[in-house]
DNA sequence: ACAAAAGTGTTAACCGTACACCCATGA
DNA sequence: TCATGGGTGTACGGTTAACACTTTTGT
């Protein structure tokens, strides 16, 4: 910011927040949390969670206090998506707002909170309408996750620290909406030296149990060969 | 931005920004434009070409015009890339940045105005001390472009209608910052059909001549299966 | 004994990579 | 004729993708 700017520096006047795209994994489906819009403008309609930037706040600290005034959760993993700056894309005034994405353990939250705001789970598949231009945040936190979790092992933060190969498998086929090969899934799973397999094993969905692995973050730094 | 918000919104002093990281390639290396800062604080230092956005200003708009103040160019290509909003990262106040990538033909740009803002070409591992967090945000640009350019044909901006293998090969090679091998090179050009190979030759940099190519966006739009 | 989910290997196609010589031209 | 940069094909190794049966256990 360096050139010509007097001008829209000393009478500028727009708001600046942040959105939240807070993805849970549940049913074997992915989900998002939105709430329930009790207010005009859009009166009835769902959105994100948002809020604004705080003077002396950093913006990803911002994007921290509204998932946590929503969920109750502390450092939950979150990423900046895009920033969605339409002059006219809140109806209600001019505000820029930067989108995040987090990821949350639906069996962590805290559910009085989230219901205190009208808050509710959709699977990404039946969302319901959406204010202004968030529908269109959703999609590119969706795109954006679908790049990065073949990539990057973020897609833990949506389970338990111990989990099993079919729950893993589900995540991956909920996130990318598309079946995937068990044997092919597996090997590159074994490839992987930081997906740990544990003795025990999960006896709850299956008859013959299954194996629990656990995600070492210490072992993953030296090797950062994430691929599935 | 729909929650508990009140307080934060209406004592909201933040300024928002654009800041342009500028890309041009030239004698066979990638090139970014900064300009000289001639005012405190950190005179002196280099720094990217930015402007506050106005108040019915879209955001990519902000960035179109001051992309188009420093240039004169105009419907160049640009990608938003990230947003810095560090409480403390600017000192001479709370402003918080949207960075865009854009790649210009050095062959087209107004040299006047260029020169009227002490802005000048630096190959992109030979940059001079950046203000602020501007070199995060360089960074970060270098590191979105090698990672899109191999899958969208984006690097055609930075290159004539009309340009050579050769020179369509040493501009991967100074983007990637590695050496590409010039049969395979050439074999995945020869898959996409939209790579047009021309009768015309190119005879200014060799005795031999090397054919023109075209890059053909309808045909793109069909096939889209670009890989380099 | 059977239903239900967990677990296990092999093969073929494809893609990335490495590599060396001939061609056309102007000086 | 020679120096300069343009242009061409093949072989190997690794990765991905497709595919079906056995194991364990509770009822």
């Amino acid at each position: 910011m360096t050139i010509d700017n007097k001008r829209y520096e000393e009478l500028q006047q727009i708001k600046l927040a942040v959105d939240c795209i807070i993805f849970g994994f549940n049913n074997n489906r992915l989900e998002l949390l939105l709430i329930h819009r009790g207010f005009a403008p859009e009166i009835g309609k769902w959105s994100l969670i948002g809020g604004f930037i705080g003077n002396d706040e950093d913006l990803d600290e911002a994007a921290n206090r509204v998932l946590y005034g929503l969920s109750g959760l502390e450092n939950i993993y979150m990423e900046q998506v895009k920033t969605f700056g339409k002059a006219n894309r809140d109806t209600s005034g001019r505000v820029v707002s930067t989108t995040y994405s987090a990821m949350i353990l639906k069996s962590e939250y805290d559910e009085a909170l989230v219901s205190k705001y009208n808050a509710k789970w959709f699977p990404i598949d039946e969302l319901p309408e959406l204010v202004f231009d968030h529908r269109d945040m959703v999609d590119s936190a969706i795109r954006r996750l679908r790049r990065r979790v073949r990539n990057f092992p973020i897609a833990f933060n949506l389970l338990p620290a111990k989990f099993t190969l079919p729950q893993l498998q589900a995540l991956y086929e909920g996130i990318l909406n598309e079946p995937i090969d068990k044997r092919n899934f597996r090997r590159k799973v074994a490839q992987m030296n930081y997906l740990v397999k544990l003795t025990e094993k999960d006896m709850s969905e299956s008859r013959k149990g299954a194996y629990f692995y656990e995600f070492d973050e210490a072992l993953y730094q030296i090797e950062q060969n994430f691929n599935l």
